[in-house]
DNA sequence: AGGATGTAATTGGTCGGCCAATTAACTGAA
DNA sequence: TTCAGTTAATTGGCCGACCAATTACATCCT
């Protein structure tokens, strides 16, 4: 049974030790979206489309390149996505005729039924991962989360991370 | 420039309302993912793979049913993440001589050079991940990841994951 | 012994996701 | 006007990760 060994069984690798939130956080993100998987299955959505769709769902035609900016994903990983959204008749494509290369998108009426069906599933999902948490603790593992998210966003480009402010300076 | 939106821009499309943090949660897991790729790049290793190589390196020689049962991935990843590890020469695999179904599996000792590397680079990715949270705040994150950890590891199939007690109770 | 069960790995297929390279079309300046 | 540069999308390739189905071997039980 994959994706259910003890959770306890916190003890690191030696070489995950300078790192156990990172750890925490990579198996943290794949049960999560295992979780999705299961709770979309059956409503004819793969896990990772949901974010499309609920774009589309609340944006209406959508020039892709906005769509691609909105959910913040590779072009071509949008791209192949909405071809098997299409397929599956979750999705309308056309042509923008302003602008000959540019592609407009929207969700199918038909699709639109699916979003009562999403925004229960994804309530569901948060129950699941919540589950035991009190208001507060919610709220602030939110806080943290959102802190997090704000870190992975700055480019660690150049900067080696260090925050401390090693190398960079240059020039 | 992907994986580098407004982390403010938290404006959750609708029907995601219901699931504010699963909504974090997928993005921080993507963004943190791209974060380990960065920092793991260059040491020839691809996000994902520095499980199976800590464990490893841990381990010695181990029958890859148990490292597939210790990194808790299906067995068919392990299987062709293995055949590229070893490829890569990460990794040697030889038949088990005590069960000739088994194959054992263990680091080779170029790869140990890299042990160190990794370590490193897994420092960085906890310290860019972490940065500006204090040690409170770091503890206190790494509590809620594991409650949310165990949340997801306790199976969902029958039970409505209501867990509150909301529809559940009743019959 | 011999067949039923169970376990170890592998293969094949599908998806999301990334990168690199291309094509097509829209600017914008010389 | 013409040509360089930018932007929109797509294609192909590769990886991690899943599931379903298979093969090879080990056991267990009769």
């Amino acid at each position: 049974m994959k994706a259910s060994a003890d959770p306890a069984c916190t003890d690191l690798p030696t070489a995950a030790r300078r790192g156990p939130v990172s750890h925490t956080v990579s198996r943290v993100a794949r049960l999560h979206r295992i979780a999705a998987g299961k709770v979309l299955k059956g409503l004819g959505l793969y896990p990772g489309q949901e974010f499309v769709m609920m774009y589309l769902w609340d944006a209406g035609p959508v020039r892709q390149s906005e769509l691609i900016k909105a959910v913040d994903l590779d072009p071509s990983t949008v791209t192949k996505m909405l071809q098997r959204l299409e397929q599956a008749g979750h999705v309308r494509r056309r042509p923008d005729p302003d602008d000959r290369r540019a592609v407009l998108v929207e969700a199918t009426d038909a699709s639109c039924g699916l979003l009562a069906e999403v925004e229960r599933a994804w309530g569901e999902l948060e129950a699941h991962t919540l589950a035991g948490l009190d208001e507060d603790e919610r709220g602030e593992l939110a806080r943290l989360l959102g802190r997090v998210e704000a870190n992975l966003c700055t480019e660690t480009a150049d900067c080696p991370l260090g925050a401390g402010g090693a190398g960079g300076g240059g020039a």
